[in-house]
DNA sequence: TAAAATTGTCATCTG
DNA sequence: AGCAGATGACAATTT
């Protein structure tokens, strides 16, 4: 392990990671280094490492139970993303701070810096740097002035993947904390080794090339040391942070592994979660090949916009760019087979002619996490290509470039451009986790604009920013695609608020309807009952006056034979019945 | 896991 | 004729 202590005749470094390569090898075989060094190994000490790793790993087990306790308290039920649990102003934070989280969680500790420190410079710059971790809405801006500031480095988080310990992890702890972290890193390590993701003849390399298979590919990063900080790092350490970045990895006088692990472990807080995860594509565990792709991984893409000089857009870059995807977690992605074979790198010119059928293989992929980066930087990444770099060059801005500083999505919430006119919350969420397609596809052909900002904008500014920045035929079908389906789906979407309303107005006036139906009937019911009280009255009346009459002889007219009809002068004439058949049948 | 509900997308119609 | 929006129909996705 690590902490092998030094031999009393120092060997090389490499000789004392080439043994502890064997012996790691072999240590679930039963064989203890002194099988590869009798003199060097005695017998106490491998008790003694064995009593530590079993320690290890009861200590891993612990940190695995707590880390599944968060993950499960912090589950957003309505996203299905973990997300911090925070409070109500770190929520509207968290969606901007993942970005920066992404970032720092790529610290690269590869990069070599040939300045050294000695243990105490190492120690007072701790001492300097941690305070400045807690007040983080002082920290400084990035370098990438478009990216937003990190706020609140508690909260960062890859999107989908475990969520930190609600503890700064850079916070610094007591000892006893971190003699548990560089345990745990330990684990870490062997686990890598026992599941063959490290190429063990590489000794020299181990620290970190196992690292590495955990940090996302750094395409964009050509120059030294500062252009590899992350924001997020920038943002906390002021500065302060290349220096520790070169003391966890330059520090010959003190015990390499320690200061190594326990930054690993301090910036790398949800490491063993990854680790544990199982789902570790490796090709061949070529560390040396890890190693030289360092330079290559994308995701400080955002950061090192402004770092990219104009004429950098190689077809290595854009191979690049066809292998983002897969950098998201920097884990299982970086070796899925899809977005390691050339083949599949369609878009390398940057046009490539995407059919939606192709640009829907790509995202079906393992490496559709690549959203989530659209999400978080929804026109930093659609930026970052050759439009991007043309209009840097011809002095061709955007709409928004005046305000460059800000988020674009933001920008274009305040030109009211990214607005559906129709969205409730949830519906509103859904629909931005869909949004992601287009997006998808925009950052593939490198469209350098924001997906909303496309759809939104009216369609003079729309038609005059395509005209400003010249896009190749696929780029303008996608934009145009992507506008055409927005719209279609805000018109839809209107059109079913619509329909629905009508069916709901359709459905009150039924309503209405039926009731005025009911009134009526009761109306007529009470008419009809109105009306026949009244002809019995009249019938009564009519006999009653009908008895009233007599003839000459005194005897009462028979109702048989007579009846009573009035004129219209209102005078009443007794008339008979047989005259009136009569007068009828004539 | 099936079914219903919701949402996205395409083709077509309409103003 | 061309365009944007509306809408039916179907597919994809979510509940």
């Amino acid at each position: 392990m690590m902490e092998i202590e030094l031999p009393k005749v120092h060997p090389s470094q490499q000789d004392i990671d080439l043994i502890d390569i064997l012996w790691r090898q072999d240590i679930d075989l039963g064989a203890g280094r002194e099988v590869f060094d009798i003199s060097y190994r005695q017998k106490e000490v491998q008790l003694q490492r064995q009593k530590e790793l079993e320690e290890e790993k009861r200590q891993q087990i612990v940190r695995e139970q707590e880390k599944a306790l968060l993950a499960q308290l912090q589950l957003d039920e309505e996203t299905g993303e973990f997300v911090p649990r925070s409070t109500p102003t770190n929520n509207a934070l968290t969606q901007a701070n993942t970005a920066p989280a992404e970032i720092t969680q790529n610290v690269a500790f590869t990069e070599e810096d040939g300045d050294a420190m000695s243990f105490d410079e190492c120690m007072q710059l701790l001492a300097e740097t941690f305070p400045l971790v807690e007040p983080a809405a002082a920290a400084p801006p990035c370098l990438d002035p478009s990216i937003p500031p990190c706020t609140d480095s508690t909260h960062l988080m890859m999107p989908g993947e475990i969520p930190m310990l609600t503890q700064n992890p850079l916070l610094p702890g007591p000892m006893d904390q971190t003699w548990m972290d560089l345990q745990h890193c330990m684990n870490i390590q062997e686990i890598l080794d026992m599941s063959g993701y490290v190429n063990t003849a590489q000794p020299s390399n181990i620290p970190e090339s196992n690292y590495s298979q955990y940090l996302p590919k750094l395409s964009d990063v050509t120059t030294g040391t500062a252009d590899m900080c992350p924001p997020a790092y920038m943002n906390t350490y002021d500065g302060g942070y290349s220096n520790v970045n070169q003391m966890s990895l330059k520090t010959p006088d003190i015990n390499e592994s320690f200061v190594t692990d326990e930054f690993c472990d301090m910036f790398y807080p949800d490491l063993e979660a990854k680790v544990n995860s199982a789902s570790l594509p490796c090709e061949g565990g070529n560390t040396d090949g890890q190693l030289d792709e360092l330079p290559n991984t994308p995701l400080l893409k955002p950061m090192d916009l402004h770092s990219l000089s104009p004429g950098q857009f190689s077809t290595e870059k854009t191979k690049d760019m066809a292998e983002f995807p897969d950098s998201d977690s920097g884990l299982s992605l970086d070796a899925s087979p899809k977005s390691s074979s050339p083949g599949k790198s369609l878009h390398g010119d940057g046009s490539g002619g995407f059919s939606d059928s192709d640009m829907d293989e790509m995202e079906s992929g393992p490496g559709s996490m690549e959203s989530d980066y659209a999400d978080m930087f929804p026109l930093l990444f659609l930026s970052d290509g050759p439009q991007q770099s043309l209009s840097e060059k011809s002095g061709i801005t955007l709409v928004q470039d005046d305000t460059d500083k800000q988020p674009k999505t933001e920008q274009a919430e305040a030109s009211g451009y990214s607005k559906p006119p129709f969205t409730k919350d949830k519906q509103k969420k859904r629909s931005e986790a869909r949004l992601s397609r287009d997006e998808e596809r925009a950052r593939a052909l490198q469209i350098p604009f924001d997906v909303e900002l496309i759809i939104n904008m009216p369609v003079d500014d729309f038609n005059e920013m395509m005209a400003k920045h010249q896009l190749n035929e696929a780029q303008l079908a996608l934009v145009r695609d992507i506008r055409r389906r927005g719209k279609n789906k805000v018109a839809a979407q209107n059109c079913r608020k619509r329909k629905m309303e009508n069916i709901m107005g359709l459905e009150y006036e039924l309503d209405s309807l039926k009731e005025e139906k009911d009134r009526l009937m009761k109306e007529k019911s009470k008419n009809s009952s109105s009306l026949k009280e009244m002809k019995q009255q009249l019938s009564s009346l009519y006999l009653e006056v009908f008895s009233m009459l007599t003839d000459e002889q005194g005897k009462p007219y028979s109702p048989n034979d007579y009846s009573l009809q009035q004129t219209s002068d209102g005078s009443v004439f007794l008339v008979p019945r047989v005259k009136k058949t009569l007068a009828k049948s004539n």
